[in-house]
DNA sequence: ATGTCC
């Protein structure tokens, strides 16, 4: 059985021997009863020595006795625990590319800014899709120092991603086969927050002795299982459209019209609980000034640096799954195999070197790789088209493009101004059936896609297009005004 | 983007 010894806690700064063995009381008494892991316990304490009040102040906490003993000892001068030196951000800014800055909000420069005085930080560049996120913005690149990850540099949906299929079938059987293409959509996806599937193709996935390697993910593991082939919500689609690949841009696959399938989704609630348990020990482990606190690094060397690049990686496997049950229950419905698949992650952190080979860990949010010949997918918007693409190897792009149009709107303004009438009358308008989804997903909350692939042609070649036709995403929220 | 455990 795991324990937490004295050697842990005094790594907390803990010196008092009374209050050492209250720390280790409450501390192994949480670790039996399996409240929490370990690490966890020590992130709590570690933020609780810094910052009591609000653990004592809440009701039936499970350090809200411990938080009132530190309290009083601190104010008699008893515990002098210092919170960890906070590092400095650098005073010089370094240059950063930024493709299609006209398209850029203030608010996303601003943070690409902060994020490149970051002491780790040894490169960025911000994609012409970028908008505002939590600590790095969408759309951003950064590679840090070797050694060093930063989950929210990565993002809330670890491993978010594309996949597009090619079936070897004309185009215009979107046309021809409307309903039945409708159906296999309605029959074989699952959208919504914690939605589940019951039935499921390959889950060999869960073999992996990783899923038994932190407590965490093995807690997490019976929900990611039933949640194998789902969608999620937001941004998130699967959907038909007419893929037109350009002479000679595939080897595989002759210039012409097809019929393709496209999906955008990720890691899924298992993603979501990752980021959020590493996040909150990364900022506990790691001080920032306030304007980047998002923005704290784990040691990849420490235990919670190993732990979160295994489960990252496992995220990252598990979201490429769930979209291989979405389009292998479609195409084995169909009785025909794909004759190509394209896919990418665009939430993740890669080993990989600069230029001049500096290793560093290079953080895509919301960002595709682009190295020289790598194929990728660029989607648009549920009426605009996406594209595929392949990475020109821009050095100064570090390897990176858009994930997207990116937003110009945020949803909280769309419900606000839109209307659904518009989006009806563009969809009606292409021939494009709509399955679910709602005002924040309308195509005018996206920049034009058009003008971002111009901002991007440095980075990589187009080689086909996607033009959408039957899109499923999220039913619409109820929302009181309904 | 997720889900209502610290």
């Amino acid at each position: 059985m795991e324990k937490i010894t004295n050697a842990d806690l005094s790594t907390l700064g803990i010196e008092d021997l009374d209050v050492l063995v209250s720390f280790s009381r409450v501390a192994n008494g949480l670790l039996k009863h399996q409240v929490m892991d370990k690490a966890q316990i020590l992130a709590n304490l570690e933020a609780m020595l810094v910052n009591p009040e609000p653990y004592a102040l809440k009701q039936g906490g499970k350090f809200k006795n411990l938080a009132e003993q530190v309290i009083q000892l601190q104010q008699q001068g008893k515990l002098t625990k210092q919170p960890r030196p906070e590092q400095k951000l650098k005073k010089e800014l370094a240059d950063f590319p930024v493709y299609g800055i006209e398209h850029i909000e203030a608010g996303a420069l601003a943070q690409m800014r902060i994020a490149m005085q970051l002491p780790v930080s040894r490169a960025g560049a911000l994609m012409p899709d970028a908008h505002q996120g939590y600590g790095l913005p969408i759309g951003g690149v950064l590679a840090t120092t070797a050694g060093t990850i930063i989950p929210y540099a990565v993002g809330v949906d670890i491993a978010c991603r594309m996949c597009l299929s090619l079936f070897e079938l004309p185009a215009d059987t979107i046309d021809t086969k409307v309903d039945d293409l409708k159906s296999l959509l309605l029959k074989n996806t699952h959208f919504g927050i914690g939605s589940e599937t019951k039935k499921h193709d390959d889950t060999s996935l869960f073999d992996r002795p990783e899923w038994q390697a932190t407590q965490l993910i093995n807690r997490l593991k019976d929900k990611a299982y039933r949640q194998l082939g789902t969608s999620g919500t937001g941004n998130h689609f699967v959907e038909w459209g007419e893929l037109t690949v350009q002479e000679g841009a595939l080897k595989e696959v002759p210039a012409g019209n097809y019929l393709g399938l496209l999906s955008h989704s990720g890691s899924r609630g298992f993603g979501a609980g990752i980021a959020d348990y590493y996040s909150k020990i990364a900022m506990t482990k790691t001080q920032l000034p306030k304007e980047a606190k998002h923005l704290a690094w784990l040691d990849l060397n420490s235990n919670e640096g190993q732990e979160y690049w295994l489960a990252m990686n496992l995220a990252g496997d598990y979201a490429s799954a769930n979209h291989h049950e979405i389009h292998n229950k479609i195409a084995k419905a169909m009785n025909l195999q794909p004759l190509l698949r394209i896919e990418n992650h665009h939430n993740f952190a890669w080993q990989e070197q600069l230029a001049d080979g500096t290793p560093v860990m290079v953080h895509r949010k919301g960002a595709t790789p682009a190295g020289k010949g790598v194929l990728g997918i660029i989607p648009g918007s549920m009426s605009t088209p996406g594209f595929v693409v392949r990475g020109k190897g821009n050095i100064k792009s570090i390897n990176s493009a858009s994930h997207g149009a990116g937003r110009v709107m945020s949803r909280s303004a769309a419900f606000k101004t839109l209307k659904r009438e518009l989006i009806t009358a563009e969809l009606h308008d292409k021939k494009i059936t709509l399955l679910g989804s709602d005002l924040d997903e309308a195509p005018q909350v996206y920049k034009n896609i058009h003008a971002v692939m111009e901002a991007q042609h440095d980075l990589v070649d187009v080689i086909a297009k996607f033009q959408p036709r039957i899109v499923r995403m999220a039913e619409a929220k109820e929302r009181p005004e309904d």
